[in-house]
DNA sequence: TTAGTGACGTCCC
DNA sequence: AGGGACGCCACTA
């Protein structure tokens, strides 16, 4: 089990309508401040694995962070997030206090 | 085997 | 308050 698949695991426990944030996930990994690595990980997620709900994962600002390279896909992660129910505030962040993830113990 | 690369976080002005 | 710089590890060619 590579390290990745670790961190997609993670991923996968994130319910609908909530977010997690990068560090986050790197803590839960086990891999506490490397959320670089969670991050790559995303990058180099593949199209197929529509089991891992990539798009409720968002930088520690409550900002959507996605590969520059690929345009508007800021868009779609916005757009799948708010249809779990997820708002976005006027400047297109998102309310932390209210719908970060908080994993169970 | 070595070097390059990559969806972040945190501290310091 | 806002912006800039550095560090960190796993993976691929």
């Amino acid at each position: 089990m590579s390290a990745y698949e670790e961190i997609y695991a993670i991923i996968r426990q994130i319910p609908r309508g909530k977010v997690a944030t990068y560090g986050q996930i790197a803590m839960k990994a086990n891999r506490l401040g490397h959320a670089r690595l969670v991050g790559y990980a995303l990058h180099r997620l593949a199209p197929h694995q529509n089991d891992v709900p990539w798009h409720r994962v968002v930088n520690a600002k409550g900002e959507i962070s996605y590969s520059i390279f690929r345009q508007g896909g800021d868009y779609l992660q916005r757009n799948l997030l708010e249809d779990e129910g997820v708002l976005f505030s006027p400047d297109e962040k998102i309310n932390l206090k209210k719908y970060q993830w908080q994993p169970e113990p």
